[in-house]
DNA sequence: CAGAATCCTGCCGGATACTG
DNA sequence: CAGTATCCGGCAGGATTCTG
């Protein structure tokens, strides 16, 4: 998936980089994995806590067929999977550094929904 | 929308800033207006070319609601309005930055998931 | 022109099993 | 443990039509 046919965002030159990193659940994921290291499956399923195993299965799929993710399996009993973040996926880190820089204009965003629910909607 | 009911991505510090910047078609809708200045609404929609006008309404509105972007109605016949980035939703600029600055690292994306289409997936 | 209203559909993701 | 398989409901978003 996040095939050409998914972008409807035509000539937008930043729309294939927010296609591989900022499809649905993948910045808790990776942020998990750059925060607290290589860890197994229980550990992530347990960190994000509101996801399901079936849709962490496949966005770690995806992130590991992206290359963002590399994924380690034991042939143990029971089986043990470790998965951590690749080279590539922390190229990432100054791109969330950015985004957490810009957080501190939240309150802004905050107030100026206020401000637009309070008008109702029109100015 | 996106309230703190639509956020499942628990204890992920930059979670709100990918709701607010990275929620479908925004990041089209914000770099048209960034790059081609104020404009009005049928230029927004034959720049996008795939969207819709009732999705293109819905996402100016939480645009405009979120403080990004500012609306102004000409109350003219045939009426006006045109959409121009705000103040805030220029303070996304060094985000974007480092957005298409990563761009650089889409060929080795493209490279890992021929690797692991070719391989079948499975290792 | 700039939408609002309505209807309709795909598919994303949740819930609940079941395996190696 | 680390998943897969199956069913299923909600809603984001498309198509179409209508108005100030």
């Amino acid at each position: 998936m996040i095939e050409s046919t998914t972008t409807p965002e035509q000539a937008c030159p930043i729309a294939p980089v927010v296609d591989v990193v900022f499809s649905r659940w993948t910045t808790p994921i990776l942020w998990a994995l750059h925060e607290f290291g290589r860890q197994r499956f229980v550990e992530l399923e347990r960190r994000i806590s509101t996801i399901t195993p079936k849709v962490l299965t496949q966005r770690l799929r995806q992130l590991e067929r992206d290359g963002l993710v590399v994924r380690t399996y034991h042939p143990e009993v029971p089986p043990r999977v470790e998965y951590e973040i690749s080279e590539l996926g922390r190229s990432l880190a100054p791109l969330f550094a950015a985004l957490s820089e810009w957080s501190v204009h939240l309150p802004e965003v905050e107030r100026a929904r206020a401000a637009y629910d309070a008008r109702g909607g029109r100015r």
